[in-house]
DNA sequence: TTGTATGCGTTATCAA
DNA sequence: TTGATAACGCATACAA
């Protein structure tokens, strides 16, 4: 194996110290041309580049962003952290994207904390986490020393945090007077509790649905986000004495799995499902799923603007930005027929 | 802030050396019990856990395992890095999962060598990379050194890794025996081309459709795997003038769009379509995509096995695996009818 | 402008 | 069995 070069070796070839290698590889002035030719010359001969690891240790600070993604299987998660990191990027600011990892207990679910710590112990600059996690106790004690921004969820345990979200009742008011001017008047609610945005995007479609004169129930799918969950509490909503003629859903996911319960349905019946988070599977032809855009490209450019701005942080600090959403209406939200 | 305790902290708490504290952490012999109770105690109390990577920089292995996934939008890239994680957790290995960023150049598609340096500058015990990359440059000076397995693609620039993929020639094969049983004889291929599982499944396909007796073109997405790019040379291939009766797509993902082409016929007409990788999109009922299963957890499985198992390694090492694949039937394969 | 010394949190080596 | 010390690759204060 060839040993990775280090500002050791550089120095060495370039016949200089490792401070001055350092210093060219971190400032631009404060070194005379033709040393810095000269280092930079030898670290192109030995393909050097910096380890940011080591520099971390030591400095305490690399000013890269960490980027947490709370559930790779959600696929607006993954979407937003990778347009993150790419908008990250353009700016020259360097990310590191690590996947949360939950752990089923007897006590329920908990957070891996391992993978979390190991992420921090990289000193990121700054922080986004995408998504909810079931527990943000990881990160509190950090809250005070660098910028930490939630995206898609709210971050009620973490006072000093900046989180940015879209706003849940006004998507709510929308799907509520969409499908009632559809002519629903019965709506079974699809989707989860326990964590806030789960809880506080039920309470918000509840109280829209009041608001629009809807009857409505609620049937959980746990804690679970996925079809799976969807499918099955779906068909249960369907098999309620007073049959639900529309669905809505706590995420595209679920709504995909409300599809799949509403397309097993003997004798065929049309039922109305809407979800939330417009993923690129929603737009497909074949699904063509009503749901709530949250903007993807807003929540990112917020969001790394605070990243990367530490005034624009400290100004928002402890706010929870919302962000305006935009029903999008597909053909999943069929007229009542009966 | 409250400071990371590090080992020196639980040290003084315990009144011990820091090497006692680390040989603690590190073995479970060569320490007398009252100590290693001591030091745990004062451990806990502080809520000490090691840092890794300062680790790392000292002893040069970490063991822990490195995950490079290639896209993140391609659902079965994140399902099998996810399954990975999961597997090498209940082994009791740590890994930590970074994603590669393409960057594109007027010279076409380049990795950024940026993140993965990142990644190896942790100093992976060993390394999966998930699906293709453009270049896999950065990984020909580690391979004497660390064990590395490809999964889902081959690995023909490094001769030292293990590739481990599902059977093309098999898949192809079945696909097209299910495609002329159902009456079709001109079927469109719709894939990219440029990097090494791109070419060797096309040129599969082409040879099972000649053995096959089926007429066959093959319309190019030209480097892309996405539905867009997909949705396009579908349109395209729809539109010849030798009307194909089915598109054989290279995955899922182009398989997706290659549905929502056929559904924006006009006059509307029934196309099978059938895509590679059985991600759990396809399975949805309103998409009932025939496709091919790669036995996502066989190939897990064998990769973490490989991974943690340096002489299982070593045996295998330079091989490409092949993994039996399983044709999915569902509805989008229809049969022919005129 | 450049070099020396020291420390980040850990492990490895060697004595005791 | 335990402790002192050096080193990993780098950054920073300070001296030259």
């Amino acid at each position: 194996m060839t040993k990775r070069p280090t500002i050791h070796d550089v120095a060495s070839l370039a016949g200089v110290s490792k401070s001055l290698v350092a210093l060219v590889f971190k400032q631009d002035s404060g070194v005379s041309e033709a040393r810095r030719e000269r280092v930079l010359a030898a670290a192109a001969e030995l393909g050097y580049t910096p380890n940011a690891w080591a520099s971390a240790l030591r400095s305490n600070n690399t000013g890269f962003v960490g980027i947490i993604v709370a559930d790779l299987h959600n696929p607006i998660f993954t979407e937003i952290a990778d347009e993150a990191r790419q908008t990250l990027a353009a700016k020259g600011v360097f990310s590191f994207v690590a996947t949360a990892s939950i752990l089923d207990t007897p006590n329920g679910r908990v957070l891996d904390p391992a993978p979390i710590q190991h992420l921090l112990d990289l000193k990121p600059g700054s922080l986004l986490i995408v998504g909810g996690l079931p527990d943000l106790q990881p990160f509190s004690s950090l809250q005070a020393s660098i910028p930490i921004v939630v995206a898609l969820t709210s971050a009620t345990t973490l006072p000093g945090a900046v989180s940015i979200r879209s706003d849940d009742r006004a998507a709510m008011a929308e799907i509520t007077a969409h499908l009632s001017g559809l002519g629903h008047s019965t709506v079974a609610y699809i989707g989860p509790s326990g964590r806030t945005v789960m809880d506080d995007r039920r309470r918000a479609f509840e109280e829209a649905a009041a608001d629009s004169g809807l009857r409505f129930v609620w049937v959980s799918t746990g804690g679970d986000t996925d079809e799976a969950a969807g499918r099955q509490a779906a068909t249960e909503a369907l098999a309620l004495t007073v049959k639900p003629t529309a669905m809505v859903c706590f995420n595209d996911n679920i709504a995909f799995g409300a599809q799949d319960a509403v397309a097993r349905l003997q004798p065929p019946r049309q039922v109305a499902v809407t979800g939330y988070d417009n993923t690129y599977i929603a737009g497909f032809e074949r699904i063509s799923l009503t749901t709530v855009d949250q903007d993807r490209s807003h929540i990112v450019r917020q969001a790394c603007n605070l990243l990367t701005d530490a005034a624009a942080f400290e100004a928002a600090r402890g706010s929870a930005l919302l962000v305006a959403p935009t029903l999008v209406v597909r053909g999943s939200s069929v007229k009542l027929t009966n």
